[in-house]
DNA sequence: CGCGATTTGTGCACACCTTCACAAGCGCCT
DNA sequence: AGGCGCTTGTGAAGGTGTGCACAAATCGCG
């Protein structure tokens, strides 16, 4: 993953939300990558009546392994109960907070193309920490345009409206062709979280994290394992019985 | 990832395209989740004159280490030329057909809410190797409507037009509630291989893969990231000096 | 109060992935 | 023909992630 492996401070136990600035233990990347996962799995428990769940009832609605769960909360210092469990809304709480969900983090959106059309308009984003608070697109005949009640302004804005907004994290769904340039305003602007769409690399410093997801890349992933699965036709085998869990998730 | 980690058949080195039925030596995940990247860094590379690229170009195009490509191309075998770097148009076609691109498969797209209009008017999709040839939606007032010269059918059809059109591939951009029926409805039409965009778990046969792309995900991770960096604002460094390479991509 | 059922938290072993560093191979120039 | 510079392919080392299996902890019940 990036370089930006800044030795954890080694302050606060987890669990200690006094201190305002409490530094992370610093967690496995792989396990960042799943809190989310689980934090929508709890979400579906809470709202379904749980008050408490195993970590193998928590791992199953998650899709993994439940000493894979354990490991993971485990290292944010979690309270689970031995002979219990874990309490939703503890457990909610510590992730959300763990996350930086706690504060609704302000996003901005760049290219109002088909995919910008449809981000602007997840309701996902808003129900889980973020809210998309301006648009913009370097057309002009898109500039002025409504769209879930923001208007699309023009790029050139950017820069003030990112610094007004206390803006952290941009999404760019551009062509491939402006990414670039796109994400270097990003960055002037003070952005230092960005998620990229475009189906190119983006170079940027340093202090500035990029997650890319590419759509077509993700069929070309699948369409090895068909490629893969149709050469293996001849084998013994052929449709097997049903289980769960050959799940792929995206993340790294 | 998934459980089905079929120890692959021994036969046909890789280069020899000569039987229809060659099987794969196995690659890693972490591999074949690169390749994509490395076939579009290629094909811009191509289309800008190059004939032949160093690992270390290549690497630099796709955003990863030298060592780490070379390593990953040597796995399928690749043909790269000491001394001279390795044959654009041959690789490209090589990873494309490690990938099953040089036929073009057919990808059916379920729910055609925002993101599925999005999903059905991206030209990535064709250019890369795929292509949407249906269109389905449990809503009948969106039965009918033509997007992208294609008629949105009812989802009671998919069974047969999957069969008819031989579709392998299937795309999820329903709400999270429907997204295991339709799941259940695309298995049972034969298709192996599933995107999934719903923010939820589809339990599948171990025949078939899912990959899941859940977009408030991406974001939290790099909530989190941005949180970290907060707690960290008061430590030596601050906004530090320009490089490349903080990439972040998606991908198991 | 003690015991058994249950479930967490974790030490350990293994598998996978990444990166370095270098030998082997190739082409070009003299 | 020979040597030199460049680049691939890979052995080996270190790091990260995974999953088992079990000890430690907690609750409920007799």
């Amino acid at each position: 993953m990036s370089q930006q492996r800044h030795g954890s401070t080694p302050g606060n136990a987890p669990g200690d939300r006094a201190g305002a600035v409490t530094a992370f233990p610093d967690l496995p990347e792989a396990t960042i990558a799943r809190l989310p996962e689980y934090l929508r799995a709890l979400h579906n428990l809470g709202e379904g009546g749980a008050d408490t769940v195993s970590s193998e009832g928590l791992a199953a609605a998650a899709g993994v392994n439940s000493a894979k769960l354990r490991k993971d909360l485990s290292h944010l210092g979690s309270y689970g109960t031995r002979g219990v469990g874990y309490d939703v809304a503890l457990l909610i709480e510590q992730i959300e907070y763990v996350l930086g969900l706690d504060q609704r983090r302000a996003v901005c959106l760049v290219g109002l193309g088909n995919l910008g059309h449809a981000l602007a308009g997840y309701d996902g984003f808003a129900s889980r920490g973020f809210k998309i608070v301006a648009l913009f697109d370097a057309d002009v005949s898109k500039v002025g345009e409504e769209i879930q009640g923001l208007t699309v302004r023009h790029i050139e804005d950017l820069g003030r409206v990112a610094v007004e907004e206390n803006i952290a994290i941009g999404v760019i769904a551009t062509p491939a062709g402006a990414a670039q340039t796109v994400a270097d305003v990003l960055v002037d602007a003070g952005v230092t979280s960005i998620l990229n769409f475009a189906p190119c690399v983006l170079s940027v410093p340093a202090n500035v994290d990029v997650r890319k997801v590419d759509l077509a890349i993700e069929l070309q992933i699948l369409s090895f394992h068909e490629h893969r699965k149709a050469s293996l036709t001849a084998l013994p085998g052929g449709r097997s019985a049903t289980a769960a869990g050959n799940q792929e998730a995206v993340g790294s």
